[in-house]
DNA sequence: AGTAGATACTACGCCACGTAGTATCTGCGG
DNA sequence: CCGCAGATACTACGTGGCGTAGTATCTACT
């Protein structure tokens, strides 16, 4: 059974997410507790122990990936915000029915910006050109390294 | 928007949800308390009470819209489910800057069946014929270079 | 007028989160 | 070898949303 992905994140979640995902390129090894809080923590005002709760949380739910470093770990985001972007409007559209799948999509576009319906054809257009050269346009979601 | 859209629902809610979209169309006044209970109730085993209280709170929550029918009242859902979704969807979208858009949108028709994939362009399609019978839309849209 | 059925109000438990205190553990400087 | 600084582990509490439901009212028929 799925663990029910509990995706609703809270605010403070968030908010440590965010600074992970720009921090991460240049801190690829992750970031410690400390370094965290240094930032979100002090913005806010909060407690070192707050950051260091949250961040424990959230690696327990798999939001967060953490390895060792001395006596300190350093976390860094499990899902870059585009894929957790991505993973929530997918899962949204996969709870409809074909049938209306289709007139969510509509609603979609409709509501969309100009820039986001050209970024999407671009999208598209882009996915065209690397599923057409010679691959089998049966394969279910394949997850390939976008650079 | 300051009120933060509550946007997460909870499983007897999402349920409510479905049963008055499906019982929708043939009940375009909307469904009483008891019928929604008569079924969704029911099935779970819950009070009528319990109904009652979840479908209060969404009329309070804005998810259903309700209108009196004697002394009783009849609700609505609000939001279609697929204009939910497309708002699901175009919430998670919002938050992200354009250049991370993209990649969003990569990674989502990257996840997505090639059904869906058929849906998008069907849709992208629709709109396009909608919104530019003659006129010209501004900036002609064609594939671009996505580097 | 009484009663059934409907709504309003109130309550309680549980769980996720924000928030943080206290207890431990450990490497390093002295 | 010892104690301190810094880090983690464990525990806790308040709030709010949601599931769940009881009780108090209200009111349209019979």
């Amino acid at each position: 059974m799925s663990t029910t992905p509990r995706n609703r994140l809270g605010e403070l979640e968030r908010a440590v997410l965010e600074h992970l995902w720009t921090e991460g390129p240049s801190h690829p090894e992750g970031l410690t507790v400390r370094e965290v809080h240094d930032v979100v923590g002090v913005q806010r005002d909060l407690a070192y122990t707050t950051l260091m709760t949250v961040l424990d949380r959230m690696a327990k739910k798999g939001l967060v990936t953490r390895e060792r470093d001395g006596r300190a770990w350093r976390y860094t985001a499990a899902a870059s915000r585009d894929e957790l972007t991505s993973e929530t409007m997918r899962h949204a559209l996969g709870e409809l029915a074909g049938t209306e799948r289709r007139s969510a999509l509509l609603h979609f576009l409709d509501e969309s910006t100009p820039e986001e319906i050209d970024e999407l054809r671009a999208a598209l257009a882009a996915l065209e050109a690397r599923q057409a050269p010679g691959s089998t346009p049966r394969g279910r979601h394949r997850r390939q390294k976008v650079t």
